[in-house]
Order: structure tokens, then C-alpha cells, then sequence
RNA sequence: GGUCCGGUAGUUCAGUUGGUUAGAAUACCUGCCUGUCACGCAGGGGGUCGCGGGUUCGAGUCCCGUCCGGACCGCCA
């Protein structure tokens, strides 16, 4: 038997006890006639004590032991003559008897600890070293809570979990697809499932009526650090729901993760806020509403003064700042840089410092007088000692800029607080979104999504105005989740791909399988997904996603651990009738 | 496809206007130490400064290219 107890477990009460315990040496501490070996497994670390006096060939061997060996023991549970309190099992330690070396291990090249001194590229190459460390099991562990708290929830309202394939076929619209050749069918390819969607849909014409699945999902498109190339998805779906049933539904499940995993209530119903009001205030489809900040249009009253940017402006926006007009010129253009850098790329930042005298301060003094600064200040919200951050330009654009301004004003400010955690649904977004570069509408959700039957007469008139039944749920500026009420018309549904520039035959020979499915019976029906990713690192604080998954990918969508991906076997190759073909630049 | 930041000891980093033998901390090894728990003390080993080219009497340092890592924009229905 490998152990009797479990590193973490034996407490005072266990004195007197011989007990087998395994698992890899923390650290040994020398101490001349004595020496500390610090066993560590997943539940925790017990003390070993070695000495001359009971055994000094022990002793010797005890100290020949190095970082991340792995041990078994025997001995007996004494009380310690001076105690840690900083650690469960600090009052007691094994005297050991026996010691048996199970593995001996190289020096690890970073420290297995809470703090590791390694790097991010180190860990990743030796991910399985960097998964000792207690922080990331604890990551993993929330993330396994997470899991099993939805399947309890959604098991308790009569969902169903039912898998759907990864190996389907590639569509056009979305993103880009991972694509699988297949042997078999030679020159044709399987494509991995971005989302179950057309499945979970199809399942609903079959009358599961309430379905969910905690799956693998897969896009081939450029990394973040909250984006991978294959995620996980609480994905679900329900018959016979309005949009209200499937908002109430979720919150539920919501609350209850937060709950059962972080021990923390909500008050009342999440806050819900239309598409256009989220851009409006906040510039975002996922606003951070822990903190304020909002959006103040200051067209009226800073247009047609003589200052011709602002006079040119589509949107002439602005946000408060509180207790910042103290900033020094350095911060200000420290500010003004970092929205002229491409990634924002605004022109200008135009600054109005609300003194605690009354006085204003701008950088555009020479066009404004006190008064019409003051009239800014009342509009924007502005108190004494505050400061006005301005953007103009282009709407859409300049809602973006201010918006990635808000929040990193939010971040110097220390408005985001990780450990308080602000719901709120999306709702009533647009159906459909003009792409410039392909001069045709595109779905903003998916071409599923049903439009709100109160706007369908625009349509054909004004396509762009047409909201769809489709919400998300944002968190902390985080979008959690997303869904919609789908189509379940045939008509509708073809009148759908017909809009999003399908000819028939395409949308025929892409989704007939689905509007075919239609034509049988298919309940009014919607559903949601979460990314259980982004849940669970946006529960546990975190704005990355890495360390909440066991075996990631790097910022090239490689692992850099098992080397992936590789090439492949000319013979495998044959098999697949493909060749390789050189891009030249 | 693009922007920015980084690559120096096992590791994390410092390295001044280009100038003698490239440093610190930590890890590692050796010795001492009988109550440590980030033990302490003394000593030691450890470097093709990512790679290639260029400028220069001289390059870790400047220039060009390239590879790798990170953050971001585009992209992500």
C-alpha cells in the first residue's frame, strides 16, 4: 500500500498513528543533526522529521533527497515541539521509520510553488510541472466545480445531456472553420464544430425539449488571451420559450454557480440593457458596469464654436474622470499616446480639467470659454476636481476608442475590482450587420436567429433597423454568453439566407437539412450558450484563460509541450490524396 | 495581414554615452549547524548575451534581417 492518509489530512488528533504517506518532496531544511523533508501531493504538505538520534543512516539518506523526488514513507504522527501555523497539518510531523525513493527527479527549471520564478513559455513547455502548483489546481478545481454545479442545475430542470458529433461539415459563414480530410471519401473534408448549433436545433424538431451539453468547440482564428482555438461551451437549447423563459432560466443557473462555487448571492434580478443603449453609454455590446463613466454626447454644445474638429465630428463623446484633474501634463500625454496608438487609433484627446476652484482648464481654451466649459461639465456630470477625457470622429469609431479609454481608465483608477461581479444582459440586438468588404449583411449572431416579429415589416425596407430576439451576458466586461430565439419556419428561414446573400442552391445544399427538418414539426424554440472558459476565469478574478485550462495553446495557436502542429507522413499524405503545395510570398 | 514589448547563468532580471575579466537574486553542489518551516552561515561551479549579417580599433549595447515568446488591432456568424 502506497499511503494510508493523504498529505494534507492528519491533524493533531492522529498522534500516535503510523502512517504511510506518498508524494514529492517540497524541500528539505538541514538543520546539523536534524533534518525537515516537506512532502507535498494535491491536498497539502506534511512535515517529515528526520535525526541522528533515532536513526542517523535515515538521516543521511533523507538528505540526499532532491527537489520533486517522489516518496514513500512510514512513521509515526507526533506532535511538533514548535508549531506552523500557517499550514493545516502545522501542529503535528511523521518520525519517519522507513523511506523508500519511488522516483528520484531532475531539478525542475522553475520552483513549484505559488510564486513560480518561471516564465510563461517555461511553464507551458513543462505544463505537467507547472499543474503541481497549487494556484493552478486550484484554477482546475474551480473549473471542475463549475462543471459539475451546471450539470446538477440543469439535470434538476429535466435537461438532457445528448452529444453531437465533431466530425461535420464546413460552412461558409462565421468563422473559419478547422477542417479533418478524410480517407475515405477522398478530396472531401469534415469540418470541427464551431458550436453545436444546427444540432442542438435539430434536436428540438426531435422533442428533447430541453437540451445541454458541456462540449468542445473549435475556430480557427487568431488568439487572445481570453480566445483558443478549441473552448469549451455550456451549450443549450430549449422548446416552447420566449426569450423572458430562457433570460429567467439561465440567470438561474448563474446565480446558482456563483453560489455553490464562489459563495456569493446576487440581489435580485440581473440588470438588463438594450444593444443600442450599451453602445450609447458605454460604447461596448459587454460593458463593465462596476464602475460608471458613461457616455456623454456633447455635440450640441461643443459644435459650431469655431473648433473645426469637433465641427466635422460625426460624435463628439466624452467621459468624466473623477478626482483627476490633478493630472499633470505627463499624464495627459501619456493618455493622449495611448489613444493614438493603432490599437485605439484616435487622433486626439482633448482634456477639460474641472479645477476646485470652479476654473476650467482645457486643451482647447483657445476655442471655448469658461462658460461653454462649464455647460460640458453640467452635461457630462462633472463636480469640482474631476477631469473630462473627449474623443471625436466617426460614431462607431469613436465609441470603440472611448470605450477601450473608459476601461483603461477604469484599470489606472482601480475601478475593476476582481472580486466584484456585475451581471447584465444584452438584449435586443441588431440581426444583421453591413460588412463593408463583402457589401452585403451579415448575421450578428447566427443566421438562425429569429427578428423581432414587431420589426419584420423592415426587412425588406430597412434591413439594418431589424433587432433580433438575441442577448448576451456580459460580466465585468466580459461577454459570458450569448443566444437567441431561432427560426423554426421554413419560409422564414430561407427568407433569412436569402438576405444574407445565399442564392437558393447554396442555402439548399448548406442548411436544406435543417429547413427540411422544419417542414416536420419544429417547436418554437431558442437557447444559449456559455463559454465555461471565460465563466470560470472571470469567477476566479482572472482576465486570461490559460491557466484555467490544463493544456493550452500559445499566442501561434501552438502547444508548445508536445510540439503541435506537426507535419505528417508522406504515406499518410497518399492516404489522404493530398500534396503539399509551396506558397511562395 | 499589422502594431507594440521582450529574448543575457538552470530560472527571474540588471547591465550607464559602444571600452579591461558580463553582475545580482534565486536555484544547484560542498562544508558547518538538533526545532526548521522562504531556516541560517561559509565556500564553489555555472554564460556562443536567441540566431545570421553589417557598422566600428572594439558590439550584450548601434543598424538590417530572421527565429521564438507575450500583449493587442484586424479576424472571432
Amino acid at each position: 500500500m502506497y499511503r494510508t492518509h493523504n498529505c494534507g489530512e492528519l491533524r493533531i488528533s492522529n498522534v500516535g498513528n503510523t502512517v504511510t504517506l506518498s508524494g514529492w518532496v517540497q524541500r528539505t531544511r538541514e538543520m546539523g543533526g536534524m533534518t525537515f523533508v516537506d512532502l507535498r501531493d494535491r491536498y497539502g504538505i506534511t512535515q517529515l522529521a528526520f535525526s541522528t538520534d533515532d536513526n542517523d543512516a535515515l538521516n543521511q539518506s533523507a538528505r540526499k533527497l532532491g527537489r520533486e523526488f517522489v516518496i514513500q514513507i512510514k512513521g509515526e504522527v507526533i506532535e511538533r515541539s514548535s508549531k506552523n501555523k500557517n499550514i493545516p497539518t502545522g501542529e503535528v510531523e511523521i518520525k519517519v521509520s522507513d523511506l523508500t525513493i519511488l522516483n528520484a527527479a531532475k531539478t525542475p527549471p522553475f520552483t513549484i510553488e505559488k510564486e513560480t520564478d518561471g516564465g510563461e513559455e517555461l511553464r507551458m513547455q513543462y505544463r505537467y510541472l507547472d499543474l503541481r502548483r497549487t494556484v493552478i489546481q486550484d484554477k482546475l478545481r474551480l473549473r471542475n466545480k463549475v462543471a459539475l454545479e451546471t450539470r446538477k442545475y440543469l439535470d434538476g430542470i429535466d435537461f438532457m445531456d445528448v452529444e453531437t458529433p465533431y466530425l461535420i461539415k464546413s460552412t461558409p459563414e462565421g468563422a473559419r472553420d478547422f477542417v479533418v480530410p478524410s480517407r475515405m471519401n477522398q478530396g472531401e473534408f469534415y469540418a470541427l464544430p464551431q458550436s453545436p448549433q444546427t444540432f442542438k436545433q435539430l434536436l428540438m424538431v426531435s422533442g428533447i425539449d430541453r437540451y445541454y451539453q458541456i462540449v468542445k468547440c473549435f475556430r480557427d482564428e487568431d488568439l487572445r488571451a481570453d480566445r483558443q482555438p478549441e473552448f469549451t461551451q455550456i451549450d443549450c437549447e430549449m422548446s416552447f420559450v420566449e426569450q423572458e423563459d430562457i433570460l429567467k432560466t439561465f440567470e438561474g443557473l448563474v446565480k446558482h454557480l456563483f453560489k455553490t462555487c464562489r459563495s456569493i448571492d446576487f440581489d435580485g434580478d440581473f440588470p438588463r440593457m438594450s444593444y443600442a443603449e450599451a453602445m450609447e453609454k458605454y460604447g461596448s455590446d459587454k460593458p463593465d458596469i462596476r464602475f460608471g463613466m458613461e457616455f456623454k454626447n456633447l455635440n450640441a454644445v461643443a459644435q459650431n464654436k469655431g473648433f473645426k474638429i469637433f465641427d466635422e465630428a460625426e460624435l463628439v463623446v466624452g467621459i468624466v474622470a473623477e478626482q483627476c484633474a490633478v493630472y499633470t501634463r505627463k499624464q495627459l500625454d501619456k493618455l493622449t499616446d495611448w489613444v493614438k496608438r493603432p490599437q485605439v487609433g484616435a487622433k486626439g484627446l482633448v482634456y477639460v480639467k474641472y479645477n476646485e476652484d470652479g476654473s476650467f482648464k482645457s486643451s482647447v481654451d483657445k476655442f471655448y470659454s469658461q462658460e461653454d466649459l462649464k455647460t460640458w461639465a453640467e452635461i457630462a456630470g462633472a463636480k469640482p476636481g474631476d477631469l473630462m477625457l473627449i474623443l471625436s470622429g466617426e460614431a462607431e469609431k469613436v465609441r470603440k476608442q472611448m470605450s477601450d479609454l473608459r476601461l483603461h481608465m477604469g484599470n489606472e483608477l482601480g475601478l475593476r475590482n476582481p472580486n466584484e461581479f456585475k451581471p447584465l444582459w444584452v438584449v435586443d440586438f441588431p440581426l444583421l450587420e453591413w460588412d463593408e468588404e463583402t457589401e452585403r449583411y451579415h448575421a450578428m449572431h447566427h443566421p438562425f436567429t429569429s427578428p423581432k416579429s414587431e420589426d419584420l415589416e423592415l426587412i425588406k425596407t430597412k434591413p439594418g433597423e431589424v433587432r433580433a430576439n438575441a442577448y448576451d451576458l456580459a460580466m465585468n466586461g466580459v461577454e459570458l454568453g450569448g443566444g437567441s430565439i431561432r427560426i423554426h419556419d421554413r419560409e422564414l428561414q430561407s427568407q433569412m439566407f436569402d438576405l444574407l446573400g445565399f442564392t437558393k442552391e447554396e442555402a439548399e445544399a448548406q442548411f436544406g437539412f435543417l429547413m427540411n427538418a422544419f417542414e416536420f414539426g419544429a417547436p418554437p424554440h431558442g437557447g444559449i450558450a456559455f463559454g465555461l472558459d471565460r465563466l470560470v476565469a472571470t469567477m476566479g478574478g482572472s482576465d486570461s484563460i490559460r491557466d484555467y485550462i490544463a493544456f493550452p495553446k500559445n499566442n501561434a495557436g501552438r502547444d508548445i509541450m508536445i510540439n503541435a502542429p506537426a507535419n505528417i507522413d508522406e504515406v499518410q499524405l497518399n492516404e489522404l490524396a493530398l500534396s503539399l503545395k509551396k506558397i511562395e510570398d
